[in-house]
RNA sequence: GCACAGGUGGGUGAGUGGUUAAAGCCGACAGACUGUAAAUCUGUUCCUCCUAGCGAGGUACGGAGGUUCGAAUCCUCCCCUGUGCACCA
């Protein structure tokens, strides 16, 4: 069979990225005693197919179980379509509605065709825990009820807290814990992973597995991931904060992208297969604007392909100019044409007059201006931008111009019948186009 | 229908007779900073006019009147919203 790695090696290997392993020594002899025998470990990841479309926060614990897979260890993904119906009751302060069957059987198709854009499709044991609660009799289910008991069941923080509070708590909600302990019994799991907050579900299935004479599975958290926008909520499609992996790839890179650079380095952790020191290295070495353009195209090219991630790339890059090219000259301003008569500055001051020396000097009004080219709400508003310096005039073919701070503007023409005027507010930028005739 | 509560600037929300064009916060807009994102800091945030100034004027606190030297603030009527009750049953 398959010839398994030193086991300190996959034990670092399995640690990175990991919350907490119960018992870590429950591991090392677990593996140490796979490959004297050349027996993999039956690693079981549950999932109800409650939320049909996977984030990367899912993919945190995936990825778990892809590296138990890449070490030759059986992949066992469990989709819950049995505990599905109960509605898994895990950090909820009131009944999860249970879902109907129709729904399950679709949310568990698209979640094979997700699951699979990380785990190897041919080596993924797929299992359904239907397989054994469907035929299981009512004796069974009394049998399995007797094992646990309602104290043990009611130190979970949730169920604690609603029984004190007292809410209600369903009996199939306390069930839930139980069943997907029993799915441990029924698959013989040696390892089963599970975010931080499956913890105590988690353990159930070691608990059970010993009261069916099994020996006790090993238990690997995973954190939970942060979402991309700033904050420490975790990543959740409802607070708008998720990166789903079926994102078209720009989309994914650009949030990727709007990380803090802390959350950065935890992405590298949570999502990417960089070992540490590696990543230790690239912290001291790579620019971090460098590394999170890395780590945004490392993780779209995971769930798409190298050239998307490429492409990606260069439109981010292309729309990110874009936006930084404010103090260009853009290519296609916006020309409004103007009549003089509308901005013509009636009253002007002899010695405001610049020397004309025989050429005409044309008074602008350009408070006025930036009204009817746009760029100001109103005259008042206008003025404002004015004095308050964001009004730059714009020097034809240069990116720099001049910042105007009086409404009024005298333009040295030479008697052409249009003045061309590029202004630029802000991001805005408008060209007015000026009938002197 | 009755009874309370309430309607303020883009949004929230202070303000109960007089430097109140109306606090604070948010948003928005600009400026600074910057390797991304964010954060931060500064300024501005009704309109019109000019001589461009801590300038002049106008409009504004649901609507219409009124009291007053003076009202977002007090009175009357109306409109609208929320809540409770009643009605219908």
């Amino acid at each position: 069979m398959a010839n398994f790695a030193p086991v300190d090696e996959q034990l670092t290997y399995l640690k990175k990225g990991a919350a907490e392993i119960i018992r870590e020594a429950d591991l090392h002899a677990k593996l140490e005693k796979s490959r004297t025998t050349g027996k993999p470990l039956r690693v079981k990841l549950g999932m109800d197919p409650t939320a049909p479309d996977l984030h990367l926060g899912h993919t945190v614990v995936l990825r778990k179980l892809k590296h138990f897979q890449d070490l030759g260890h059986t992949a066992i993904f469990l989709i819950g379509d049995f505990t599905g119906m109960i509605g898994d009751p895990s950090g909820r302060s009131v009944t999860r509605p249970p879902l109907s069957r129709e729904q399950i059987d679709k949310n568990a198709e698209t979640y094979k065709a997700q699951v699979f854009k990380i785990l190897d499709r041919e080596k993924t044991v797929i299992d359904f825990n239907r397989r054994w609660f469907g035929p299981m009799s009512s004796d069974d289910l009394v049998k399995l009820a007797a094992k646990y008991t309602v104290s043990q069941l009611l130190e979970r923080e949730d169920f604690h807290k609603r029984f004190q509070e007292e809410k209600p708590i369903s009996v199939h909600e306390l069930l839930y814990p139980l069943v997907q302990g029993y799915d441990s019994v029924a698959l013989e799991a040696d390892v089963e992973l599970g975010g931080t907050d499956q913890k105590f579900n988690l353990l159930v299935g070691r608990e059970l597995q010993r009261a069916y004479g099994l020996e006790s599975q090993v238990v690997l958290t995973t954190p939970i991931l942060e979402g991309w926008r700033p904050g420490p909520e975790k990543m959740s499609k409802s607070l708008d904060n998720a990166i789903g992996i079926q994102e078209p790839p720009l989309e994914m890179y650009a949030k990727l992208m709007a990380i803090s650079d802390d959350r950065m380095w935890r992405y590298y952790e949570l999502l990417t297969d960089v070992q540490t020191a590696e990543i230790e290295k690239i912290k001291r070495e790579m620019h971090p604007m460098q590394a999170k353009k890395d780590l945004a195209r490392r993780i779209v090219r995971d769930f798409h392909s190298v050239e998307a991630a490429a492409k990606a790339a260069e439109d981010w890059a292309k729309l990110r100019e874009r936006e930084l090219q404010r103090d260009k000259l853009p290519d296609d301003i916006d020309e409004v044409p103007v009549q003089y008569q509308r901005v013509r500055h009636e009253n002007v001051k002899e010695d405001d007059a610049p020397p004309a020396d025989g050429r005409d000097i044309v008074w602008v009004r350009l408070d006025r201006l930036l009204v009817i080219c746009g760029l100001a709400d109103s005259v008042t508003d206008a003025v404002r931008k004015i004095k308050a310096s964001s009004v730059e005039l714009l020097r034809p073919g240069s990116d720099r111009g001049e910042v105007w701070r009086s409404p009024h503007l005298p333009i040295i023409s030479q008697g052409e019948p249009t003045i061309r005027l590029p202004i630029r507010v802000g991001k805005k930028t408008k060209e007015a186009v000026i009938e002197t005739e």
